[in-house]
DNA sequence: ATCGACTTTCAGAAAAAAGTGAAAAATGGA
DNA sequence: TCCATTTTTCACTTTTTTCTGAAAGTCGAT
């Protein structure tokens, strides 16, 4: 065992599931060991200390700290502690429901919030000052308008609880089957 | 007119249109000028070379070209061409909500996909082998299935039509105002 | 107050990503 | 075919991001 890489044993599919979460996370402007760590603690599906996550992924004391004090900054992940035990430990929300919510508060008021803040100031100058063609501000308007749908879809998702939101997801897909004018590519 | 940024004039707005853009479009995985040269396209609403890209966005031309070839891999931008002219234009769709499906599709080929395969292998490794506790088998259960709702969405929202889309997505934030069991924090 | 167990911070190192520019390739007209 | 023009490629440079590790900080127990 002192060579975890030397057969595809035992934990050859978690390290693989930590992979692909983390090569997934990182196209997501999250970087890759903070979903490596993130992965582990949710599939371990247990709390783990600093000490397991930098042995079992090879990384830094520093750089385990950092990832792990962000994955509690993100909300998908939470601090808990056992009697006895100075040590502090991490565990990743159970359910994937509750994990998808905690991301998607993050990333609405990390990127859509301040883009629409950003674009709405932009049309507003462009107003007053008159500057600007008729055409330019159409599409300025209609971004707005996209990145508000976003926004109102985002809020109304995070004022569901997990159980519901799993279920209206689940109709969502289920109803939408409504016959398109044009067929998928 | 040299210097483009001694005033904030004219240009000013565009400018930080394209700038919140490519912000934006970094934390989604696109790089920084690819998105800004996409802003560009878009906010202007007419075919620009490659030239005016350098020149607008001040960037070389391996640059810019890479950049465009890879937005119309994307497919949220189309060449176009101007008689008399041998030089090649590019254009964006002037429709968010194709520009939106076009990303949309780019995406889960790229993310969903991959994901999920990865994700159904290791489980049904797992499963093989009869490796790992129950408990962990669960949980990569829970993520495939989020993973496929993700994806069915993904593919009726991609055999939708602009039009139909766009209304589409008024009509579901609209509706979805059903009461929940938690309020929005 | 001091100790020891544990955590956080952060300057610099390392790695990864993005950008440049000039050479090579492609293109289209004469 | 040949040439002028335009586009693409890619080895190399620059910039940005991430990681490390050791020093500094925290905190409870004694």
């Amino acid at each position: 065992m002192t060579n975890p890489r030397s057969k595809p044993s035992l934990t050859s599919a978690q390290d693989r599931f930590i992979a692909t979460w983390g090569q997934m996370g990182s196209t997501w402007g999250i970087s890759r060991t903070m979903a490596e760590v993130h992965a582990l603690l949710f599939i371990s599906g247990r709390a783990l200390c600093t000490d397991d996550v930098m042995e079992r992924l090879e990384i830094s004391r520093g750089n385990a700290s950092m990832s792990l004090r962000a994955l509690v900054d993100w909300g998908v992940v939470h601090r808990a502690h056992k009697r006895g035990d100075r040590k502090e430990y991490f565990e990743a929300a159970g359910d994937v429901w509750t994990m998808l919510q905690a991301i998607l508060r993050e990333r609405m008021k990390r990127e859509i919030h301040p883009a629409l803040a950003s674009l709405a100031e932009i049309r507003d100058e462009t107003r007053t000052t008159g500057e600007g063609v008729d055409e330019h501000n159409q599409r300025l308007d209609d971004m707005i308008a996209l990145l508000r749908l976003f926004d109102e879809m985002g809020s109304k998702l995070l004022a569901l609880d997990a159980q519901v939101m799993k279920e209206t997801a689940e109709t969502l897909v289920g109803g939408m089957d409504f016959q398109s004018g044009s067929p998928a590519s």
